[in-house]
This record gives structure tokens, sequence and C-alpha cells, in this order.
DNA sequence: ATTCAAAATATTGTATACAAAAATAGACCC
DNA sequence: GGGTCTATTTTTGTATACAATATTTTGAAT
């Protein structure tokens, strides 16, 4: 039986600005005045302050003492930083998700692959973005490594780390995840862990150009 | 110039209370009432919210809406899973280490490399258990990629992961660390990560073992 | 005009108050 | 004695109140 899960109003708030900074309705930098956002949510700031700080532990929000909530602004090295932890954990993922797909898992990634393709097709950036996150959570959860999902999606690591515009075409990692999907489907774990760590591999080296190039404009 | 840190009682408390769980003097499963705790600790219930908040990130306490706060009690099966992250992200951070080791980095790795020869001798079991964490959380702070950093820590992978009993002799432990130590000083970033990668292996598979039997238990 | 200082205002952090839900205890029945 | 229903007490979740700290504004002096 399953209980109606009941949510918090700071879990509801948390899950609230998690989208809109997602969404980048609220940009990076951007200061969260407490009653400015109780106000429009219609609550109090009591759990505004539990949603930041759940926010906080996940580097959406950086949290200053005495001077308030910011949206957490990524630098080109953090963004590398992000993909070179999501280079070790998702292949782990998806060598997992090729052990314990069942018939329900394969269905799921299905629609997503399909969401994907439309996304391609129609030339919509947002909803590509969305179907690539999408893709890549689900063979997290597939996986069933709990740990492992907590801190996937807990750190926003793989939506955060797209924020910079995607790191390659469209097509090309529609294509990718065709074929990560076909390894995971034929429990061939070992291929889908390696399909993965490629797939991440070239976006990672995109990553660490562009934190290069950074590093130099600044000198 | 640096302003001295101003600490919220929300992050005193949060503290507080990490501390006490990862010490054992709150013990897996034990409820944890606020009216109880912000008596003992001399605040309000606020400041609490947030800190609980913050720790049910960290898979330190586990949140129930309309129930309370708990210590989270780790099953064998996400000892595992902890490992297996553990097993992905260290190496990483020793090869990370190596790259960017210097003077001040080497002589706290050193410093910790010595209480951990104390304990040993002394065969204090606790003292143990805290050089090997201060080791491992050292060469991650030393690798300098603040995502990894805070995942390790934020999600106290390192201490939890050892809760049940040390995986090896602690003789061996250390010796693997003076290996992992020389490797780090000599600069050598491929060595460190694979021997991070094997330092932990071992521990992995015990975990797994564990994991394989508790699963027969039960049926 | 620009800079600095001080007052006024706004915002944060914490405590308290209160309503809703859960846990506990007790009465009643079988 | 065991079980269930209700009344009482705890405990949680949220709102509000208030004190401490930042920020902004104002005004005067250079």
């Amino acid at each position: 039986m399953l209980t109606t899960k009941f949510e918090d109003l700071a879990e509801q708030v948390y899950r609230t600005l998690r989208g809109m900074i997602l969404a980048g309705e609220l940009v990076p930098g951007q200061k969260l005045k407490q009653e400015a956002i109780s106000e429009r949510l219609g609550v109090s700031r009591t759990p505004l302050l539990t949603a930041f700080s759940k926010l906080e532990k996940e580097m959406l929000v950086e949290l200053v003492p005495r001077r308030g909530a910011f949206v957490k602004r990524l630098t080109p090295a953090e963004v590398l930083e992000l993909y070179e932890v999501r280079l070790r954990l998702e292949p782990l993922g998806a060598f997992e998700a090729a052990r314990h797909i069942d018939a329900m898992g394969l269905k799921s990634l299905d629609a997503v692959l399909e969401a994907h393709r439309l996304a391609v097709e129609s030339g919509s950036v947002l909803d590509v973005r969305i179907a690539d996150y999408c893709f890549h959570m689900d063979i997290i959860r597939i996986a069933g490594n709990t740990v492992l999902e907590r801190i996937l999606s807990s750190f926003a690591i793989v939506s955060k780390s797209n924020q910079q515009g995607l790191m390659k075409s469209a097509a090309k990692s529609l294509a990718e995840h065709i074929a990560l999907r076909k390894a995971i489907a034929g429990h061939d774990a070992t291929q889908a862990e390696r399909l993965m760590f490629e797939h991440l591999s070239e976006s990672r080296n995109v990553a660490a150009r562009l934190a290069a190039e950074s590093t130099v404009a600044r000198s």
C-alpha cells in the first residue's frame, strides 16, 4: 500500500525554487530575498530557511551568513569539476543499470528517447536539455544505487553541468543515447559503462577547454 | 584579509549533531526530538530545522514528515553502495592530489600519517579510524576539486562507510597509506590513482561479502 | 561634485506562539 | 487478558514577533 506522501511546505518550496533555478527563472548571482519570496509563494519565511539550506547543499544556492542567499554562479572551472565527477559516477550507473534493467525501466527509457527524438526534430533547445537530463537520471534510477542516485540528483550535477549550453550537437548526443539504450537493454554492462564514459568524455573535454580559456582570459 | 567567519547557530547545531552522530553518541535509529535537543543545546527549535535538513542531505539523518527526525541506519547494502562510489571518486582525488601537492599539503599528510602510526602502535581503534578518515579527506582537499570535496565530505561517505568496523587490518591500511603518500609526493598521478583504487577495492569486496551475507540471512 | 558619517530603513537570524497531526493513556467492551 | 475507541498529552510544522546586523539614504563638509 502506498501512503500518499505528505509534503511539507518546506519541501514544496524547495522543489519550486529548485525548478525556478534550473529553468533559469532565477539567474545566477541573483539575491534571494526571504520576504519577497515568501510573499510570492504565500508562505512564511520559516520553511524558506529549510529550503535554502537544502539548496545550499546542492550547490544551487550560496548562503552567506548575515548577507543572504544567492543563486550560485558556476565558474567554468567548477563546470569542469562537475564533469570530472560525472565521468566517474555515471559509467558506474550505466554498468549497474545494464545489470538491473527490467521491462518497466526499458519502457521508461524508450519514452524519454522518443521525447528526445521529437525535441531534436523540432529544434527546441530547452526540450533537448530536459530530455538529456531525464535520460541520464533515468539510467541512474534504474541502476538502483541509492547513494549514487542521491549524489547525482542532489547535486543537480547533471543539469547544472549542461547549463552553459550543450557540449555537443543534439543529433550526436541522441545517437549515443540510443547506443547506450541498446547496451543496457542487452544487459551488456561493460559496454554500457564504456559508452557512458565516452559519451561524457567529449563533453568533459569541451568543459576543460572552456575552463582553460577562461583562465587565460583572466590573466 | 580574513574575515572571522561568522557562524549561525544553525551551523553550530549542525556541526554538533554531525559530530555526535559520527562519534556514535547518537545511535542509528534513534529519534531526534526537537524539544529535547534544542533544550540540551540551549537553542530554539528554529535553527534545528535547518540543521536537520542539512543532515538529511548527507544521509546522516532520515526525515519523516510529521513523524520526526531519526539517525539514519545504513544497511550493509548501502555501505556497499558507499564503497562503490568511493571507489570511483577517491582515485580521481588521489590523481589530482598528486598533480597539485605542495609543501604545505605534504606536511599535512605526514602529520596525519604520524598520528596514524601512533594510533596503530597504541592499538586505539577509534584513533585509527579518525586518522584513516583524516588521511582520505586530506587527499581530497589537496586535490582541489571543490565539487568532489563537497560530495565526499558532505555525504560523510568516508566515515560512514567505515562505521561497521574497519574493513582491513590497521597495519596493512597504514602501509598502503604510506605507499600512497609516496606516489603523491612524487607527483606520480597515475600510480596514486591506481594505489587508491586498490586500497579501496579490498574494502569494497569485504563490504560486498557482508551485504551478500545479510541478504542471505534475511531470506 | 565627491566623500564621508550618521540616521533611517530593510533584512537577516532566532525565539516564541499557535494550530494540526501523531503518540500515548485510559476507559470500555468482548 | 486482549482489543478498540476516545480523550489527553506530545510533538511537529508554520507563522509571527523581535533583536541584531546590513544596507541604503540623507546631509554636511571638503
